[in-house]
DNA sequence: TTGATACATCAATCATTCTTGATTGGCTTT
DNA sequence: AAAGCCAATCAAGAATGATTGATGTATCAA
């Protein structure tokens, strides 16, 4: 449906991205992740949440590929997925250039 | 509640900006604003969207501070907020940089 | 003052997302 | 093989968010 003209410039990757970060205890879980790489065991000890909801939240970052995993023996680990934090930078910049393009008139 | 440590890194202005931006037609809205300041109408016209569906969505993005409105009569015009951006691209950077110190083995 | 326009807000429905507890699957140790 | 641990997944319910149509408020024009 929705046959309008759909001018989209955000990527649906970044949509992803933004929707993934929309979510305290998955912001909570990006910033552990910033000090290092992590199992998920170390996440539910430091973060005091049940296994399953780590889980829930790991894999919707996961899937926006904002982390990424490594699986060592029993254990999997996570850390985050610079390319991920940088392409949501280089959107924020293309809005602000855009937005200073349009408020200097023209040229 | 949720008695447990709360070292919270991430501001809360910056967990609202966050779940503002996580609504595709909120993105477009800012993508639209992004080439300067428009009515409401515009944005109706543009979108082609519910008159009350815009006003829902842009009263999230206000409340987030992502945008800025003027009155003019009995036309709203809104604009992009660039320190909301900015405040944004912060944290980004924040973080991209603790996780390259955690990369390099310290100091 | 009447009517029209621009926008906000509300209440009800609908849709999506989160949480919880239980189960399952893969490793590892014994 | 059996038992224990780590983590993923599932199903049901709870909570949150979005959409819709109607109503309200302010401004302007006739």
């Amino acid at each position: 449906m929705s046959s309008a003209v759909d001018s989209e410039i955000v990527s649906d990757k970044t949509k992803k991205l933004l929707k993934a970060l929309s979510e305290p205890l998955r912001l909570q879980i990006i910033e552990a992740l910033s000090s290092g790489e992590k199992c998920v065991c170390d996440l539910i000890e430091e973060m005091g949440l049940a296994q399953s909801k780590i889980s829930f939240h790991l894999k919707v970052l996961k899937d926006a590929e904002l982390i990424i995993d490594r699986h060592s023996g029993r254990w999997v680990y996570y850390h985050l997925n610079i390319e991920a934090l940088n392409s949501l930078q280089d959107w924020i910049v293309l809005l602000k250039e855009n937005s200073q393009l349009s408020t200097k008139d023209c040229c």
